[in-house]
DNA sequence: ACAAGAATTGCATCCGAAGTCAAAACTTTA
DNA sequence: TAAAGTTTTGACTTCGGATGCAATTCTTGT
């Protein structure tokens, strides 16, 4: 009872305060609703005096052209779903790609994916919002792109490629990356064995990572490799030490960790818990470069992901596909960049 | 020319793959456009019979239902506004919202603001889209409020709250939190200088906090407090280190920050520019309860914010608003839970 | 089997802006 | 000044789904 007296006296508030549409402000204009519409329309055809009476009535009732029924007619929304899984790591990202399209005129509708949600209604809300384009940091099945691609809604990923589906991405070359950091554990001559940390066994990024390591390091001849798995966290980070260590009965001279958290965790756990000198007992070398991975108490060695550029690749990437629906798919695909820290030695 | 030739495919591209609509399921199924409509409203008047070949139409043509569409005629978007400023800080709170409204079928649409972008732009941009609620986790004036408050769409802040503005908020108690802080670092009887390093100058959550440690300081009866400003961020910790130690001619015996970030690059530089004991020669507390503050190399002595809670409140508060524009405004207030670390002396 | 009542269905209209097209209002030219 | 050309303007339709209401079908009771 009481519920409906407040939705009925919400109703009528709601009816009252209704909000001002393009008819209204043509009434208060005295002109006809076309012509408020183009006036809102950049390089439409009207007169300076007509802009001028409209703007003004604009003003006065405080007109805002409605999105939503603009998105309708046009076929357009002006909206691009980001989809990202593990919002957590890689903030920068998200920043990144939504101060970008915010800066060209695009509004984000944010999908955020973990282990427990549900990915196929995900996609069926991104699919019912008509979204002009997707930008997904996260991995999706073949099934799952299907639709965009029936229904002709451009798709790029970041950070995730797939080898033989003929998909838009931008990646950073994970595999070119961890050839680099082994290239250089191993030239300091110093390191006999090697421990491979890798990331959750479903992550292709971390695939790709190990896999870089594991070949160069095959090339390279060398034997003495332990291989440990984590899920990309700090905490697996310093658990990850404890395994290498009982798989070794020792500690490796050398850490490949598939990402910074990892490593920083590794570096930790050495320090504090096995009193170990990095880089003197151990070197450590980590993947992505994020902020933690600079500070003093780490100086962690690193391959830093070029976020920035590649976060323009991607949104450039996507409104290309979007106001030109005839490009073919491309992948990007970013080179590392090498920092060197005080985690490894010479 | 060439641009023409590609548009005109695109169109057709376009026509030829128009998106099935409605229309499209009802006669596919020989029924009213409406049957279809009411198949997809929860505890519509439909017949069994009915819904079953209406819905066997909808998996037939891949029917998806146009969220647009149904916004503009029910006036409900069923998106809400996410408003964060400096996204890289506090990433767990995005995703905490995030996670939360998609859980309960409401999606999100994203807002970063960073000091260059220009808020009225954005906030125009928010009132486009007839968004049915406004969560902002960023500053706002009166005046940018106003016109949510006009067309009454429900507003929420998190960490911020508007003192004399009766606007919803989910707070962290910022003033309480810090005098628990500096409870704790008098009580320990071995600290007689305090230097206290706030964040930036409009943050009002840091003029809360500063505002808490220097009124219970006062109250302790400390005479000797060494104030800097630094940015939020693990750089402008560093800096204020120094800038701590030029303007007393020496080092602090606690530090206040404002935040965890700036308190871990205190401690970073204490500990290997000045080569100071933490805790042992200066001892030092923070606030948030970020990630980095529970690794082993810091233990930071710190205020975690209840996020969880937090967020679950904001969504609910929001929620509940928009379902009943009647309710009033509400501040809920969370109290910080302290986290003994390793950098405070006993 | 039939009337009264309940449940289901379809028709018509609406949401709010954009685009088409022809009429109207200006310009320019002869 | 009239004719031809150009620019502006408004009437009307459209996008795709929701909903009030009347028409229809199905129940139920007698």
């Amino acid at each position: 009872m009481v519920q409906r007296v407040l939705s009925s006296r919400g109703e009528r508030l709601a009816e009252s305060r209704r909000n001002v549409t393009s008819y209204d402000v043509a009434r208060h204009a005295g002109v006809s609703q076309s012509a408020v519409s183009r006036c809102f329309k950049p390089g439409a055809s009207v007169s300076k005096k007509m802009r001028e009476r409209v703007m003004q009535s604009v003003q006065a009732l405080g007109y805002q052209p409605n999105a939503i029924a603009r998105g309708l007619i046009t076929r357009r929304s002006n909206m691009v779903a980001v989809i990202v899984s593990n919002l957590n790591f890689y903030p920068e990202v998200l920043s990144q790609l939504s101060a970008r399209f915010m800066q060209r005129g695009v509004h984000v509708l944010l999908f955020t994916l973990d282990h427990e949600s549900d990915v196929a209604r995900t996609l069926e809300q991104v699919a019912q919002y008509r979204v002009d384009g997707v930008l997904a940091a996260a991995h999706l099945t073949r099934e799952q792109m299907a639709p965009f691609h029936q229904r002709n809604v451009p798709l790029v990923f970041y950070n995730r490629s797939y080898r033989d589906v003929p998909v838009s991405s931008v990646c950073c070359d994970q595999v070119q990356g961890e050839r680099v950091l082994v290239n250089l554990l191993a030239q300091s001559g110093r390191h006999r064995s090697y421990a491979l940390l890798s990331g959750p066994a479903d992550s292709v990024v971390s695939m790709q990572r190990t896999q870089g390591a594991i070949e160069r390091l095959h090339e390279l001849g060398i034997r003495d490799l332990t291989r440990v798995r984590g899920d990309y966290s700090y905490d697996s980070g310093r658990r990850a030490v404890h395994a290498i260590f009982e798989q070794r009965g020792a500690m490796a001279d050398a850490i490949v960790s598939a990402n910074d958290m990892m490593a920083l965790g590794c570096l930790d756990e050495l320090r504090h818990r096995f009193e170990l000198d990095v880089p003197g007992d151990v070197s450590l070398v980590g993947f992505d470069g994020v902020r933690a991975a600079h500070w003093s108490s780490f100086d962690l060695t690193t391959i830093r992901q070029p976020v920035e550029s590649m976060a323009e690749a991607a949104v450039t990437m996507l409104l290309e596909r979007i106001d030109n629906p005839g490009l073919p798919a491309e992948k990007r695909l970013f080179s590392g960049v090498l920092r060197r820290g005080a985690t490894l030695r010479h």
